[in-house]
DNA sequence: CCCTAAAATTTCAAGCTTAAAATATTTCGA
DNA sequence: TCGAAATATTTTAAGCTTGAAATTTTAGGG
């Protein structure tokens, strides 16, 4: 017997559409709740902290350009995410010898050590926000997910 | 024998982290392509798209605070988008009987019709940008997603 | 009836984001 | 060496977003 449920491409697309809409509110879900961390028991944002994340993982800086593109946003929003990482000296420029057009930001030791408590607070956020995904959960959803990236970096 | 990488609670968390980022990454990548596609094909946004979705979803009307509460923004934010989809004669408010504080939002006529022209567009993007999907795997990763949004509903 | 608290909405200030224009510098072919 | 094209960054204008303050209206106890 044929299943009656079986999925034509129209009903494929709305599963698809609907699976979207569920992914959407799972992360803005967390993303909210992380935002809302970040500004109540921190008095920082997101973007600050993605900015100080790429940053940490580059010991050496990285030119605004290369945060700009590793982070997919703009050039001119990192432009003033790190103008005001260095006004509170968390984050500086420093000149790259041979090309005066480029500059490199870096954290300061201050950033660096601001950072490393934000980031352990963050993954604790995290841990309890999944909380529902046991391990082997977290690899069928990372796999999954791997069918979504693959095509976007298909695209590039 | 005992599988040398059994996830302590500490490989666990980070396990979740890693997903985390990577659920991140792939809502950030299609939702950017969204919005790009939104705006360069139909000079519009997704706020605005999310409004005029909200508001297709009930033909009678929300009122303000339905709205933002339903699309989990602040009041001020739906404030500014139905200001503009009015002036652009897409949306109208209408008075409440009985309640002078109150206003409902509407689609008017010709916010239906750009509506049903722009929903139609949105779910072929979405079809497409999910075209790594299988049905089995929308279903597999709808069920991962519930683990993650049952806990959020818990803590309203 | 009065008047205080609650409710619905808008206004406001601050920050994020983008695309595009403007600046400054480098590269490289003629 | 000159100058056009490319590169790195900042500036700018416009829109989104939020939380908090302000405004208007309603509801309910005394």
């Amino acid at each position: 017997m044929k299943p009656s449920q079986a999925p034509t491409g129209e009903t494929l697309s709305k599963a698809r559409l609907r699976v979207w809409l569920k992914l959407l509110k799972s992360v803005n879900g967390i993303e909210t709740e992380i935002r809302r961390n970040l500004r109540e028991e921190h008095g920082t944002t997101l973007p600050r902290f993605d900015v100080m994340s790429a940053l940490a993982r580059f010991p050496d800086g990285l030119k605004m350009s290369e945060l700009s593109s590793y982070l997919k946003v703009s050039n001119g929003n990192v432009t003033g995410i790190v103008d005001k990482l260095t006004e509170e000296g968390l984050a500086l420029r420093v000149a790259v010898p041979g090309d005066r057009r480029a500059q490199v930001a870096r954290l300061t030791a201050k950033g660096r050590v601001a950072f490393e408590e934000l980031a352990q607070h963050h993954e604790d956020w995290i841990n309890t926000l999944l909380e529902g995904l046991s391990a082997g959960n977290v690899d069928a959803l990372s796999a999954h997910l791997d069918c979504i990236l693959d095509r976007q970096m298909e695209e590039d």
